[in-house]
DNA sequence: GAGGCGTGGAC
DNA sequence: TGTCCAAGCCT
């Protein structure tokens, strides 16, 4: 263990005081309630929080419990999840609500195992969930706890949450006053204090305490992550109008954007020509070249092109009244694809 | 364990 | 302008 008792005694004091007087005013800090705290965690999940504060509130109105999106389709989760990304997280919440109805009697439970069980659900969520809604002594790690506690302790060891973190988690935790306000205390400062780039090491109530402060090392600490090459892709999608209407078609149940609609569109790992492209697609008229445009994801570089087609109302696509186009759940790459159109 | 899985803000 | 980053999870 890192620190002698008296020295854990005064950090969790200190950040619990700090975050008494320092929250931010976050929609979910009025009421919080299990469930409200669920769907913020997924939602929160490698997404910044000040993203989150926007969309919550929506979330919450149009599914105020786990019942209401148990017994409702996917398609309006993903309708409110648009633009969020890693839509796999809406699809697991809306798992999870039906295993709560189910399995819970549409409850969130409070102990890490039964939350682990939930899909969407790892260590990090269940701790939030159980600390945060529950106030149980069990610990978090998220990239900004890590980071707060590899500087208190000039650890210049490992670039992301590490079996050591996740011990000096514990190790804080468990003799807290209240998990609630350590836990969720110690990420607001790692958020908004002991930031990444410039840490406000000036207004920071563990500067005392802190080894990296001590030895000046806390802009390297922790060291920043080794990310993958992107790989160089291309998309083809054609805007095919017919009186009014767009023709989509919805992604398949896996992979990237899943369960999202697209306007007819070929992936590919190699360059098509408007031919290649007409014929994939079974369309019969010639594709009039609209624009192009590049569109970065965590690990791709997805080259689009985007074309117009004129074409009778074809049964195999879902056609849709271009002024109902927002409740379409959409990718940001679609909604630039469909921008594309609009100037053309 | 390494890669798939998004997006937009900050600098 | 390009690079880094974010209240991670799953396979």
């Amino acid at each position: 263990m890192a620190f002698e008792q008296e020295e854990i005694l005064q950090i969790t004091s200190k950040i619990e005081s700090w975050f008494t007087k320092s929250a931010r005013d976050f929609p979910w800090r009025n009421d919080d309630f299990p469930w409200g705290r669920l769907v913020c965690e997924f939602m929160a999940q490698q997404t910044q929080i000040d993203r989150v504060a926007q969309r919550w509130p929506i979330m919450l109105q149009r599914f105020p419990d786990a019942k209401s999106m148990a017994i409702s389709d996917e398609q309006g989760v993903l309708e409110l999840w648009q633009g969020l990304g890693y839509y796999r997280r809406a699809k697991n919440l809306k798992k999870t609500a039906e295993v709560l109805e189910s399995e819970f009697g549409g409850e969130v439970p409070s102990d890490i195992e039964s939350l682990l069980q939930l899909p969407g659900v790892g260590k990090y969520t269940a701790g939030a969930i159980a600390s945060i809604a529950f106030e149980k002594h069990a610990p978090i790690v998220d990239a900004n706890v890590h980071r707060v506690l590899c500087r208190l302790c000039n650890h210049a060891g490992e670039s992301t949450p590490s079996t050591w973190t996740w011990q000096i988690s514990e190790s804080l935790v468990t003799s807290c006053n209240s998990p609630r306000l350590f836990n969720e205390g110690l990420m607001e400062l790692g958020a908004t204090v002991c930031t990444s780039r410039s840490p406000s090491c000036d207004d920071c109530p563990l500067q005392s305490c802190c080894s990296a402060y001590k030895e000046n090392t806390q802009r390297d600490i922790p060291p920043s992550k080794k990310r993958a090459m992107k790989k160089c892709v291309y998309h083809y999608s054609v805007v095919v109008e017919h009186e009014g209407e767009l023709a989509f078609e919805q992604r398949k149940d896996s992979g990237l954007w899943a369960g999202m609609w697209q306007v007819p569109t070929i992936d590919s790992d190699i360059k098509l020509t408007e031919a290649q492209v007409r014929k994939k697609l079974h369309l019969k008229n010639k594709l009039v070249s609209i624009g192009e445009f590049e569109h970065v994801l965590s690990h791709r570089i997805i080259s689009f092109s985007v074309f117009s087609c004129k074409l009778a109302r074809e049964r195999r696509f879902f056609w849709v009244k271009q002024d109902l186009l927002h409740e379409l759940p959409l990718a940001s790459a679609q909604r630039k694809v469909l921008a594309v159109h609009c100037i053309a």
